[in-house]
DNA sequence: TACCCTAGAGAACGATCGTTCTCACCGCCA
DNA sequence: TGGCGGTGAGAACGATCGTTCTCTAGGGTA
C-alpha cells in the first residue's frame, strides 16, 4: 500500500475532527496515528512533518466548507436576492450543529499565528475566497459596489461566527442576517 | 517582597504581552520568567499554576480593553449619534497599531477552548461586557431594540476583529463602520 | 525453498513543557 | 555574633512532544 488518495483521507478525516475539536497544539501525532489506524511512517510519508499536515487540513477544509455553503444556498435560495440571506441560514445550521467551535482557520491562526506561514497563508486564503463568492452572489442584485457589500457581508459572516463560538448561541446567526437584509435593501444600486 | 501588587502587574504586563503576540501555549513559564525579571518561585506564588495566569491575563486584557475604548468613545463622540460610530475609528487604529493580532479571547478560546473552562469563562464576560457596553451607546439613540442593535454592532465589532486579523487590512474597520451607520439610521425609533 | 523489499508496531531520542526541589546566601532579631 | 526564615538562581523531575530508528514478520519472485 502506498500513501493514495485513500490513505491520505482517512488521515485529512482523523486531522480535521481532532485538530477543530481540540486544536492544533492539543492534538499530538501519536493520537493520530490511533485515530486514523495508520502506522506512523505511513503517517510521515503522507505528511513529512506535523506542519504539512496542518496546511492540508485547512486547505481540505476550505474546500469542503465553501462547497457546502454554496450547495446549500443554491439549494435554498429561490431568487438572486434571498441568495445572500440563504448564508446566514447556512450558518445558523452550523452554529447549532454539535462540535462547533468556531472558524477553524481564525483558531488556528490565533494559535500558530506568526509561527506559521503555511497556516496564515491558507487562512488568508480562505477568506478571500469567501469574499470572491459573496461578491458573486450580490453582484446579480445590480447593487452600486458589489465588493463593498460583500466586504460587509463577509464581516457579518465572521462576526457571527466568532459570537455564536463564544456565546454558544445559534441565535447570533438570526442577528446576523437582520443586519444583512437592512444592508442589501439600503445599499444603493445602479 | 511579597507578591504584592507591582509584582503581580509586572508578570501580568509580560504575560500580556508574550501570550497575545505568540499564543498561550508557545510561551512557557521559563520566559515569563526572564522576561518579567522575576524568579520562578515568585512567579508560582503569584498564580500557582499556568492557568490561573493565564486566566488573570485576559481577566485584566478585558478591563483595559474596554476602558480604552469607553475611554476613547467619550473623547472622540461629541453626540450620541455619534459615539456607536466611534467605536469603529478606536477598532481600526487598533487594526493598524503594530502587534495587532486579532482578539484575544477569541485566540485563546481557539487554542484551549474545551480544555480549560477559565478561559472560556473569561471570554464570555467579555463579550457579554462588550454587549452591555454597546447597548448602552444605543439606548439614548431612542432605538426600539437596543439590545437587539447592540448585538448586530457587537456582531460587526468581532467581524472587524476577525477580518482585520487575518487579512492585515486595517480598512476593514471603515467598512464595519459603514455597516453599522447604515444599521443605525435605518433601525426604526420609539 | 531462499531471498529481499517493504510495512507495521512501537521503542528510542532529544527537546521542551509545567512544576517542584535544592542550596547557597542575605537581612533581621536576640 | 549567631542562628533563622525567606530569597533568587537554576538544577531536577516526570511527562509529553515531533520525529526517527529498530526489529520482526510476511509476501512476491526466481
Amino acid at each position: 500500500m502506498t500513501d493514495d488518495a485513500d490513505t491520505r483521507a482517512r488521515l485529512l478525516d482523523a486531522a480535521e475532527e481532532l485538530f477543530y475539536a481540540r486544536g492544533v497544539q492539543a492534538v499530538g501525532m501519536d493520537e493520530l496515528r490511533a485515530a486514523s489506524g495508520l502506522s506512523l511512517k505511513r503517517l510521515y510519508r503522507c505528511f513529512a512533518s506535523k506542519n504539512e499536515l496542518v496546511a492540508a487540513y485547512l486547505r481540505r477544509r476550505d474546500a469542503r466548507w465553501r462547497a457546502d455553503l454554496a450547495a446549500y444556498v443554491t439549494a435554498h435560495a429561490a431568487t438572486p436576492d434571498a441568495a445572500p440571506l440563504a448564508v446566514f441560514d447556512w450558518l445558523h445550521a452550523w452554529f447549532a450543529a454539535p462540535g462547533f467551535r468556531g472558524c477553524a482557520f481564525v483558531n488556528a491562526v490565533g494559535e500558530l499565528g506568526p509561527a506559521s506561514a503555511d497556516v496564515t497563508h491558507a487562512a488568508r486564503e480562505h477568506k478571500r475566497a469567501l469574499h470572491a463568492y459573496l461578491t458573486g452572489l450580490v453582484r446579480p442584485l445590480g447593487v452600486a459596489d458589489p465588493a463593498g457589500l460583500a466586504t460587509q457581508l463577509a464581516i457579518l459572516v465572521d462576526g457571527a461566527i466568532s459570537n455564536a463560538a463564544l456565546t454558544a448561541d445559534p441565535c447570533t446567526a438570526p442577528q446576523a442576517r437582520a443586519a444583512a437584509h437592512t444592508l442589501l435593501t439600503t445599499t444603493p444600486h445602479t
